[in-house]
DNA sequence: GTTGATCTTTACGTTCACGTCAGATTCAGA
DNA sequence: TCTGAATCTGACGTGAACGTAAAGATCAAC
């Protein structure tokens, strides 16, 4: 039920070292409340939660750091869901943590959005090179090379 | 007509020391034959490779050397295109330099659409996380906050 | 032909994101 | 209870991608 960091770092792909790290400079929540010495436990959401930190700086190539405060969503709506299981909910504070997961998720999909395009952008153009390519090889092939010059007009 | 190595960083949104770091690892090429000491120049043509360089590498997120390795394609079709100019094409040599490109274009596009897959997803993901806590605001304001729980089934 | 701004090379410094090592400690299993 | 594998903390090391400083050279403009 509950995995040591050695485990974690294999079904994630990445190391121990990388995962205390990620702790050390904040971007991991310590791992419950342990006394210092003892091993870090975690569970399998917090798998999950470690996978989604490095797709996200996979997929959106920032640093730790910025990373860090993207991150801040996840966080706020980890937090509305631990309130939403207790009762004494106090709809003020609920609404504030709303509001700010609501505020980094559009800062997220306003970077992920500007990248998306850019890279659709890049695929046109590399295709559309790809074509042009391919067409000067099939001239190439049934041209038959013969010995004066011009193949394209 | 010509542009130092200041003007081209200032263009392109970078430093002088990048561009030189740039040649030094074999990224750029060195700039025309200059007697060692002599200012660099640049040409416009120049100018837009180096942005190319720098959009790829921020876009694809890979190691200054793998870039190098991927620009390749660019430089085996900027071969390409000086042979055209000049009569004496020997269509064999065409015929590797476009079968290379076309290697490196294939694996351009390979990494661009896997990034660019990965990205819909994540886009996908987050406007689905965001109608959510959408709703759960809209839920909180026309819900009265009365004194007791149960705020969605 | 003399400035002053920009550039040159050389070389050491820096930040980020971890790797690696050491010595002590903890933990699961026999 | 003992043992061996994994983990702990603390520290220093490392590679990539530049930054920065120094001392001299170059270049455009006057």
């Amino acid at each position: 039920m509950s995995l040591r960091i050695g485990d974690v770092a294999r079904l994630v792909g990445t190391t121990p070292r990388t995962i205390r790290y990620y702790e050390e400079i904040g971007l991991l929540p310590e791992a419950h409340t342990r006394p210092s010495g003892q091993h870090r436990l975690y569970t399998h959401a917090e798998v999950e939660r470690l996978r989604e930190v490095m797709r996200l700086k996979e997929l959106l190539g920032v640093s730790l750091d910025e990373l860090k405060t993207l991150l801040a969503a996840e966080e706020a709506r980890a937090e509305v869901r631990a309130q939403l299981q207790r009762e004494d909910v106090q709809p003020e504070r609920r609404r504030e943590l709303l509001d700010e997961a609501l505020g980094h998720l559009e800062r997220q999909l306003a970077l992920v959005r500007h990248r998306s395009l850019e890279l659709a952008k890049l695929e046109h153009e590399l295709s559309e090179t790809r074509k042009r390519v391919k067409r000067k090889i099939r001239e190439l092939e049934s041209n038959p090379p013969l010995a004066s010059a011009a193949t394209s007009a």
